[in-house]
DNA sequence: ATGCTGACTGGGG
DNA sequence: CCCCCAGCCAGCA
């Protein structure tokens, strides 16, 4: 009964179709849904996604490639660490080849 | 209702 | 890519 519901399913689903190994970021994800000048709810969307499993909230960062929720994982640096081991380089908290790991769901999802 | 904060973004320089 | 400014939306004191 609430939209904002489907707001977050939409997100999480979107959330667990990121591919191994590649990143989005929250303002691709709002566009995608439709609410674009939303993004900082993607990011809200996110933080209530701990609640739920399989939800790979360290695949989302900024457009600049930071790391910004890292904060809100376990350890300091658990997020960097996650992507590291899927093969993405970060340096200081940045994706350094974001152009090449950035997955955008409207070129892969929406032919 | 008011003001502040936040896992944000786009545009201009 | 980085910095600054303004817009957006929801939650909270």
């Amino acid at each position: 009964m609430n939209n904002s519901e489907n707001f977050f399913s939409k997100v999480y689903t979107v959330a667990k179709l990121i591919p191994h190994g590649r990143v989005t970021s929250y303002g691709a994800i709002a566009k995608y849904l439709g609410v674009a000048k939303s993004a900082r709810m993607v990011g809200w969307a996110m933080n209530a996604s701990h609640n739920i499993d399989e939800i790979p909230a360290h695949r989302v960062v900024n457009r600049n490639g930071l790391l910004t929720g890292k904060h809100h994982f376990d350890g300091t640096n658990l997020m960097q660490q996650l992507l590291e081991s899927e093969g993405i380089i970060i340096k200081e908290n940045k994706i350094q080849n974001l152009n090449a790991v950035f997955w955008d769901p409207f070129k892969e999802l929406n032919t």
